[in-house]
DNA sequence: GACATTTGACCCAA
DNA sequence: TTGGGTCAAATGTC
């Protein structure tokens, strides 16, 4: 077997070449007459390969011990983001630390959505997780405050996961999240309550005018059972899906499933014209989602600064929220056997910021 | 009344 | 001292 140092050279070159061969095909289109469906699948190519690139020079980078597992033995990664297990470890050890020192050592990362400024229901992701925004400020050198989020079940189920969302200075459809701590609380709750107002469907009131009133509690239903995965090694899902075109890295730690472990993918899991499910989602078995990131084409914005900021934390969030994401059916026998399920969190992979 | 966001104040690490 | 993150009172919505 190849070292892990060599197999991360090869999958770095690889993955670089990838996003060149892209940008290149994309050029082509552009000059063409192709539809801009097509242009769109080659951009998310080319983002996800120089995003793994990068997640390759992350690892290998900052973390010298970092031992990404070959494809062939398995897609899960072991050995990798030691920094969370690290952090999972002291904290499993300090249960009595301050809060304030807890969150100082959460694991954390960020992920890159944009936005679809013509129908923002259809923005980037839906993490599958409930949010209170608790908090907005303005941070020095960027143009848009920055929005808080902790999960909305903290006092009830003592879950700590913060979210913050943070609007591009550079594109405007483009935000900046950054997830922090793991989801701890238990996704049945929310699903078997109805849950509270979710920071998308008030945002989303505030750019569109109008209420979703009952789409989210009635969306569900149908939306899971037009889409129910069996993950029996796992965990047996209903599942409601979403899908992101914006990473193919999947996270997956079979010892520590509730950190989620990048995996690369192979090209089977996002060849042109099928839907892969290129995310691991999070959570708990009740909760599974696929990110229904969308890296849609547009970008005439109309909204205002802060109804922008406002709309991407909404679809950070689209909580049990069909409106949120597209939604495919997956047929169960093309997942991949090590695509997690059992994960706490989902998310779209952008940039860890362990060690930056 | 319950639960949400807003926003100024406060805490604390750098 | 400064700036990022969080708290909590005030306020809004259902």
């Amino acid at each position: 077997m190849e070292s892990a140092a060599t197999w991360q050279y090869n999958a770095l070159i690889n993955e670089l070449t990838q996003g060149l061969e892209k940008t290149k095909q994309l050029r082509n289109h552009l000059w063409s007459t192709s539809p801009p469906e097509a242009q769109d699948l080659i951009l998310q190519k080319i983002l996800s390969s120089y995003d793994k690139a990068l997640l390759i020079l992350k690892w290998g980078g900052s973390n010298g011990a970092a031992t990404l597992s070959t494809p062939e033995t398995s897609v899960s990664v072991h050995g990798s983001l030691r920094s969370e297990d690290l952090n999972k470890n002291i904290k499993d050890n300090q249960d009595d630390m301050n809060a304030s020192k807890k969150r100082k050592m959460q694991h954390t990362w960020t992920e890159q959505v944009k936005i679809d400024s013509e129908n923002g229901l259809e923005g980037p992701t839906g993490d599958g997780f409930s949010w209170r925004k608790y908090g907005q400020k303005y941070i020095l050198g960027a143009k848009y405050p920055r929005s808080y989020y902790r999960c909305t079940y903290r006092h009830v189920q003592n879950c700590w996961a913060t979210k913050q969302v943070q609007r591009s200075d550079d594109d405007l459809t483009v935000f900046d999240l950054t997830y922090k701590g793991r989801h701890t609380c238990n996704l049945s709750f929310t699903n078997t309550v109805p849950p509270p107002a979710t920071p998308e469907k008030q945002e989303l009131e505030l750019n569109y005018g109008h209420r979703f009133q009952g789409q989210q509690s009635q969306a569900l239903p149908n939306f899971t059972n037009s889409l129910s995965v069996s993950t029996e090694d796992l965990v047996n899902v209903e599942m409601p899906a979403y899908f992101s075109f914006q990473s193919t890295l999947a996270f997956h730690d079979e010892e520590n499933p509730y950190f989620p472990i990048p995996a690369l993918l192979d090209e089977n899991h996002h060849q042109e014209g099928t839907i892969s499910p290129q995310l691991i989602s999070p959570a708990t078995s009740e909760s599974n989602y696929f990110s229904a990131s969308t890296y849609l084409r547009t970008p005439n914005v109309q909204h205002s600064e802060a109804d922008a900021a406002d709309i991407i934390s909404a679809h950070a969030s689209t909580t049990n929220s069909p409106i949120g994401g597209m939604a495919f059916l997956i047929d169960p026998t093309k997942l991949d056997p090590n695509f997690g399920f059992n994960m706490p969190e989902f998310f779209t992979y952008s940039d860890f910021e362990h060690g930056q």
